[in-house]
DNA sequence: CACCGTTACGAGGTACGTAACTATG
DNA sequence: CATAGTTACGTACCTCGTAACGGTG
């Protein structure tokens, strides 16, 4: 029994059960993988994989249990190698943010030169993608933390925290209609009056997308949704072109740097929502990465994000 | 990074740091159990233990973290033995129980029997020592379960559950002044009364033998304890010979079978006490101990059981 | 028949034991 | 000076890669 083994077994279902993708992702030959394995279930005396005559297919029932240990103790080894670089290497290391573009554009620069000051040995990496995507590199190890406002809490596995809650706002040109209201009519927009134009904003998996359409499907409104994207940039930018009036996340707006176009806080509308950041449960996190964390948002101290941790799937109430 | 050197540092923890110990502990050299520690050292960039020269006094505060990881890591490790044992032998391995004399002898007999016939390719094993040895064998793995009624709860790492609770019985010779009391004067005897007599009975470690002493130094009264034993059997013995009263364990005291002892029932001067069974934390338990568990205390189920161990250290209420 | 997993075999490297050395208390 | 840890070194074994083989869809 051993680690090269372990890892082996999880690589070939993560690979989805196939030996020659895992044995390329691990860098060594299909055959040693394939005998490792084999191996490996015969001093366990078990079958960990379900073949049709030599096609791996899936896993059996004990399978899965061993699988889960292996997880398990993969995921201790990793923390084996975190935590001796927090003392050999105090303020070094690597720090990956997997989180939407709207954190990586809005939220994360008034972070990040902070920390980069703090810690200015770290490597910092961003990496973007949909909030599913996010929940799965943190679980797999390729990032530290996830940073988005959909659906991470539903993954199993991840300990999300509530970092900050914003509002939508509805942006449109200096010379549309709507950029003339007093700001007490403002205060009285409703969704009718917005589903009277074209509208833009952002693709199903992001920045509350669901709110927005769940809001207007609660009145049976049916808006006329133009152009779907997963950046305010590009909504803005459309909206600059004359597509319609845009509906993006209340971070994605500042007066000053978008000039070119008039924003109206009609958050009321679509909800307010909270952005979380998601751990993966039971990792031993870098002592820069609660700094971090308490620099994102002042509640999660590190004992609140090490309590989490442990509890294992622990969840904090958004207030 | 392997198994090898976690066993090795785990070990050489274990041994009070004397690497030569550990070496034969794991049946192996201890050259080969220097040269894998230092380059353990070397590639996780660490110095684990403290070193005078070339003498190992002790954990470094890195060591003191990494072994706290190895320490689960070599748990898992274990689990996935027995989850693979768990389905390639579905009713066969093994069961050791660490337990106080008093358990062996008086308690699982009502149990074992059954568990027996349910299972007869278990192979049993009792071993026995005082609560804070049996802690320790569950703890190192050596044992599955502990059973003892005092400290066990104290023991960290260790998830108790309570499984009976018992009180205390007086046993005298026919002959004895005692013997004679209708039961509404042993009803009424106090502790004053019993102090009159030379007393028999637990060593300080075992049986509620605190409670013993509390219940008296509560009443600042000093009885002549003339003999002390780990075990009912000698102390009967001792007050068949003449020596005095005895105090048990009320489970101890079998009218039909102790024929030649007069039990007094007087369980409300020292107290209840509940025989707690313990599990180490986080581990994987065989189907058969989670049916063990039942078959001793009803109230044991699967679930129960299950939760308890996995919230690691928690406990649950004695009701 | 293209792809995938297992078996066979050989070279390189690693693990481990013995022996010698060194430092500590 | 006895005990304990490190260094040195050679052998045995094991890991891993290439090549060949056998089944599956």
């Amino acid at each position: 029994m051993n680690l090269q083994q372990f890892r082996f077994v999880r690589e070939t279902i993560r690979r989805d059960f196939n030996l020659t993708e895992a044995a390329r992702m691990l860098y060594t030959s299909q055959p040693g993988v394939s005998k490792a394995i084999l191996e490996f279930e015969d001093e366990l005396g078990i079958k960990i994989f379900e073949r049709h005559g030599k096609r791996i297919k899936g896993l059996t029932r004990p399978g899965l249990a061993v699988s889960q240990v292996i997880d398990r103790i993969m995921l201790e080894v990793d923390n084996l190698k975190k935590v001796s670089d927090e003392y050999a290497r105090r303020d070094e290391g690597g720090l990956t943010i997997a989180c939407t573009h709207t954190q990586a554009r809005y939220m994360l620069p008034k972070v990040i030169p902070a920390f980069r000051q703090r810690f200015p040995k770290v490597h910092l990496s961003l990496a973007e993608g949909s909030p599913r995507q996010l929940a799965e590199m943190v679980l797999h190890g390729q990032a530290d933390l996830a940073i988005a406002t959909e659906s991470l809490a539903l993954t199993p596995g991840l300990v999300t925290l509530p970092c900050y809650t914003w509002e939508h706002v509805v942006v449109v040109r200096p010379d549309h209609p709507l950029a003339d209201l007093r700001s007490s009519a403002v205060k009285k927009l409703s969704l009718e009056q917005l589903a009277e134009y074209p509208i833009v904003t952002y693709d199903r998996a992001f920045s509350g997308r669901t709110a927005i359409d769940d809001a207007f499907a609660g009145q049976r409104i049916h808006p006329d949704i133009v152009l779907e994207a997963i950046d305010a940039d590009v909504i803005k930018t459309y909206v600059d072109v004359g597509m319609g009036i845009g509906i993006i996340a209340g971070v994605a707006y500042d007066p000053r740097r978008d000039s070119g176009l008039v924003g109206l806080p009609v958050g009321r509308l679509f909800g307010t929502h909270t952005t979380r950041i998601g751990v993966k449960a039971g990792v031993f996190l870098r002592d820069y990465v609660y700094t971090f964390l308490e620099m994102a948002a002042p509640q999660l101290t590190r004992e609140v994000v090490q309590q989490a941790i442990m509890e294992h799937g622990g969840d904090i109430a958004p207030e």
